[in-house]
RNA sequence: GCAGUCGGUUAUUCUGUCGCUGUUUCUUUACGGAAACAGAGGAAAGUCCGGACAACACAGAGCAUUGCACUUCCUAACGGAAGAUACUCGCGAGGGUAUAGUAACGAAGAAGAAAAUAACCGCUUUUGAACAUGUUUCAGAAGCAAGGGUGAGAAGGUGAGGUAAGAGCUCACCGGUGUCGGCGGCAACGUCGGCAGCCGUUCGUCUUGCAAGUUGCAAUCUCAUGUAUAUCGGCAUUUGAGGGCUGCUCGUCCGAUGCCGAGGGGUAGAGAGCGAAGAUAAAUGACAGAUUAAAACAGAAUCCGGCUUAUUUACCGACUGCUUUU
RNA sequence: GGCUCCGUAGUUCAAUUGGAUAGAAUGGCAGAUUUCGGCUCUGCUGGUUGUGGGUUCGAGUCCCGCCGGGGUCA
């Protein structure tokens, strides 16, 4: 695992259109003020952003808050990667903007790295999951 | 100096830390790693046009449908440039819209007498009757487009002659149409002069010329997975039932490895198409600092040429109006 | 990404070749009826025809540009 560099390579996206349509169907959500976070549990830590095209009409605004997005998410990722290495624990993760405005990026980095402790403070009070 | 018109250019750059996509090279048994280079727009947008390219079964002919229609030049085509004429907006520089033909046919609601073969009111002459004997009233005959209100549009306009009253009935000037000739222009057309007949407007059908097969990269082809050329019924039997994502007809072509119907099964991946940006959950970014400020509209998915729309800052060129000074 | 269709009262639909005040049902408001409410009856209200231009004497209708909402294709 590549957990101590910060990058965000092909590798670690979710690209297969099954795997995201069994989130929708099977997976556990957890939300914050702007964003949600689902997820299904999978042999590798996977991450995927969505935007709603009924949020924001202009593919500028949409691109940007996905690239604030996985930006975060790109210098944050060590926390599921520890976890994952601890606990041998993989997940697969969609996030989804819900805000109607677009946020600057501090808020959003704030955001997603406690929806990502949730993810794990839920997955250790549960271990039967596994 | 201020306000404005038209045309054109520009669309940040640099440093540091971390990171993304592609190509090439090096390295590694392999996973991978390193370096270098390249990496959104003037509109990438809207999808409004046209073309390339691809598929479909396009020989060809006729008919229909749709679109376009001033002139010259450029273009593969859309379209563009420069002009012409008419209308229109602006004080102006300038902007916008339209443009083939008129032989034939049709329409123009309400209002108005009448919407093109114009007599309702009215004007004039005349016949008869009435009694109030008149510049009268009533009834009839004939002539008249000068006046009237309506309307987007009313039978060329003004003046004079003329007449019972009137009228392009005649004349002068003006406007418009057709035609002949001169001059200018490649041309559309402009201009000058002569002649003709006095000449309404709008729209549609129609006629002429030119162009157009349809569907679209989610097209299409290959591989993989899966599988089923399954099964049943009907049609047709060597001439034509049926068949086209191709407007109709003729013709042509396919046609038992056929067509139609019933019934039920499987895939949802990869590559080519696809590019010196080139992905396939889809890259071109985040933070900090500097440049006096980095801002507007906005993000490529087959490519190219236009059109239209959105829009910031700075600058350049040509020109217009107003004001001040010389 | 391509192709394609549609926008009329708060809602569901009409409107002849372009012809006059854009109509109907339902809803809303007021009144009558009822002890009160509902049902019922009567009257009123409600539209810049998505938006901006153009053609025309006249545009919901015809033409052009924007805005918004669907459908479809592998």
């Amino acid at each position: 695992m590549t957990s101590g560099k910060k990058s965000f390579s092909k590798e670690e996206r979710l690209k297969s259109r099954k795997e995201i349509s069994r989130i929708f169907k099977n997976g556990i959500f957890l939300y914050s003020d702007s964003l949600s976070l689902g997820y299904t549990y999978s042999e590798k830590n996977k991450f995927a952003v969505s935007v709603p095209k009924r949020l924001f009409k202009s593919a500028v605004v949409r691109n940007k808050i996905k690239r604030r997005i996985r930006e975060s998410y790109r210098l944050n990722n060590n926390i599921l990667h520890n976890y994952s290495t601890k606990f041998g624990q993989h997940f697969n993760v969609l996030i989804i903007y819900k805000h109607n405005t677009p946020l600057p990026y501090q808020t959003i980095r704030e955001e997603l790295v406690f929806l990502l402790e949730k993810l794990i403070e839920t997955n250790k009070k549960r271990p039967e999951f596994l």
